[in-house]
Formats: C-alpha cells, sequence, structure tokens
DNA sequence: ACACTTACTTACTAGTTAGTAAGTAAAGAA
DNA sequence: TTCTTTACTTACTAACTAGTAAGTAAGTGT
C-alpha cells in the first residue's frame, strides 16, 4: 500500500474559505439570501472576521464576481483549451455547465446574478458585465472557425448565434433548478443536434 | 373633442394595488429584494395592512405566481391566440417578452424566480412549475402543428425544440437586463431565422 | 337599533441585518 | 527585546425583518 503523495495544495486560508464558501452559496441560493451571519457560522468564525477581510457584502460580491473572472480567462487561454478544433471547444464549454449541474444544479454566475442585478452594487454589476461579454466574444470566435472549417453549423451570424447558446445554456441551469436534470439534458442536446453535422 | 368614455374597469382595490407593486417589484428586483416595509411605504398604508391581506410573504409570493398561471391560461385559451396559425401564435409568444422588455425591463416569471428557487415556500415553488411545465407544453403543441404544416422550421422533437426557445427567451430578458435592449432584439432575431422558413 | 364584518391603524415583539470600535494573542521584523 | 502587523474576538449599535395583538371607524345586514 502507498502512503498518498503528501498534498501539494496548502490547507486554503480564511481568507479563501470565506470566498468559496459566499460563492457556493450565491450560486444556490442567490446573493441576497445569505448573510456574514451564514458565513460565520458554517466556517466556526464570527462575523466581525468576515468584516476584517471584506468589509462589507459589497466587497465580498465583487471579489466573487472577480475571481470568476479571472478564472474565465485562465481557462480561456489554457492549451488544452485554447488549442483544440472549435467542435471540442464547444464540448469542453458544455462540460463546464455540466460541472455546475453536477455540484448539487449550481446555475452559472450570470443566471445567478441577472434577477438580482438592480440590487447589486456598481462594480459587482461592472465586473459581471465584462464577464459576459468576453465569453461570448469567445464563443462567437470559435463559431466563427467552426463554421469556417466545416466542423460546426449554424446560420447568422456568430456574435448573435453565441449570445444565443450562452443564454440558452444559463438558461438551461435555471431550469434544471426549478425542474430536475432531464431539461438541461434535453435543452443540451437540442444544442448538440443543431451545431454538430 | 370626444370625452372619453366612462373607464369600465374599477379603481383597484388595495389588496390588488399590493399584488400589482408587489409583482411588479419582484420582477424588477428579485423576491429577495423587497419587504413589506417596501410595499406599505409606495402604496401608503402600514405594513400591518399588507400581513392583513397576505398574512405571510410566502402567500403574498404563491399568490403572485397563482395569479400568473391564471392569466397565461387565460391568455392561451383566449381566441385571438388559440385560432391564430403556429407561426403567428410564435410571433405572439415573442410579443409577450417584448412586452416584458418595454416595461422597464423587467425578466419574465421563471427568470426572476429561478436563482432564488430554493429559498422560495414549497407551494410557491410548485406553483412556479406548473407555469412552466404548461407554458411548455403549449409552445411544443404549437411547433409540432407548425412543422406539420410547414410553416415552422426545426430538427429535433417539439418537445425539445419548446424547451429550448422558452429557456432562450427568459435568459434573453436576463442578458437585455444585464446589458441592454440590443443583445434580446440579436437573440429573438436569431430565433426568428431559424424557425421561420 | 344593534350585531357583525371589512379594512384597516397603532403599538409592539423577537430575531436578523450589515457594520463598527476596541481589545487581544501570536507571529515576524528591528 | 520591543515594535508592528496580522488575524482575529467581544461587545455593541442602528436599522430593518416578518409577524402579532388589540383597537377602531365605516359600512352591511337584520
Amino acid at each position: 500500500m502507498l502512503t498518498p503523495p503528501p498534498t501539494p495544495t496548502l490547507p486554503p486560508d480564511t481568507r479563501t474559505r470565506i470566498l468559496d464558501l459566499a460563492e457556493e452559496l450565491l450560486l444556490e441560493r442567490g446573493f441576497n439570501a445569505f448573510s456574514y451571519q451564514h458565513l460565520a457560522k458554517e466556517l466556526g468564525v464570527k462575523p466581525a472576521a468576515i468584516h476584517y477581510h471584506y468589509p462589507s457584502k459589497d466587497d465580498l460580491g465583487t471579489a466573487i464576481v472577480a475571481r470568476q473572472l479571472r478564472r474565465l480567462r485562465k481557462w480561456r487561454d489554457l492549451p488544452r483549451v485554447a488549442d483544440l478544433p472549435p467542435a471540442a471547444q464547444f464540448e469542453a464549454l458544455l462540460a463546464v455547465y455540466d460541472t455546475h449541474l453536477g455540484h448539487e444544479r449550481r446555475v452559472c454566475l450570470f443566471g445567478a446574478l441577472a434577477a438580482d442585478f438592480r440590487t447589486l452594487p456598481a462594480p459587482m454589476q461592472a465586473e459581471l458585465r465584462t464577464f459576459n461579454r468576453e465569453l461570448t466574444e469567445w464563443l462567437a470566435q470559435v463559431l466563427a472557425v467552426g463554421r469556417a472549417t466545416g466542423t460546426l453549423r449554424f446560420v447568422g451570424s456568430p456574435a448573435a448565434k453565441a449570445a444565443q447558446v450562452l443564454t440558452t445554456l444559463a438558461g438551461a441551469l435555471q431550469v434544471a433548478r426549478v425542474h430536475d436534470e432531464t431539461p438541461f439534458q434535453v435543452i443540451v442536446g437540442q444544442l448538440r443536434l443543431e451545431l454538430l453535422p
């Protein structure tokens, strides 16, 4: 029997644990449905400890979206994503949404914040707009190359198709939450059927 | 100059005014983002007056969804909707979403509640599931007839296409809220391009 | 005329919210 | 060794939350 190799990841510090839990609650229950008390209780610290790291809930919310934007950019530029052919890049995108589904049917960041958007602090709104814009631009490029090389099929402009597909995926996770995983699979199946020749 | 005909609609009573305002706030800011105090202040009554008509916020929320479900059934069965050819029924559906967009970019009921779904009272969850299921079944039927008569074009099952289209429309209103009306028009344009031959 | 119902208001509670100020224990730097 | 910084806790506030109980004024029915 081998002893497991020493884990290379340090145990996350309080700052990160707060952010992780806040993100989890945001994606599972919505931004206005969790409080510093909830976070503190579950983490075994006092609410003031959270104010120490994130003085206001606005700061905390903005940090969540900012981190997701950093992750998006990192993921998009990863060689194992950036070097894929378009159809496989599309599948990689679907895999991300499938992961959300697997994690307690979490919605995506956009789907979690859109309804409450007007109650969000301005920096959070700005970061979310950037997040959505960059993701849409990335997919539009993928679709354009895919159609040019004959591996993806659609009518209309790549930008319009990208906006439509991402909107559908965000909505599909919401439908999965309201019903179950079935409609998500049905909708993704329909997307594949239409895009992949 | 003609004097306007005497309005046949009575001025709405407090009970209705509460429900109207609560629905408006729900669709514009989310269910966890308004309180009995907000409602009371804007209506010029005391919070206890709202508890008189809707004892708990659960009751109020459930009443909002129940009314929307009644409206959906009524709309769907209206002769000027039910007797239309499929392509025109689809356009009538788009017109409803366009109306939401025109009303301060309100999201649809489903889009407003999906993210916070797990924080909602059980009767509200049940009503929302029914709402979404009946709307999807209606559209599936429209699409099936439309394809059979050659006025609508799509691949896959009518049920899958209906789920995809409605999900996209709900998401499109959310995108409009985060950005502006342009992406909504783009997405709806894409839907028309694909469905109408 | 009297009883009853409707639609509220006034006055209150207990719990939760974000946020602050002051204190403290431990670690690292000078 | 002392100073400083980091990462908290304790103790607090003011505002807001849903919700309740008791009272009241205006009708409605008999």
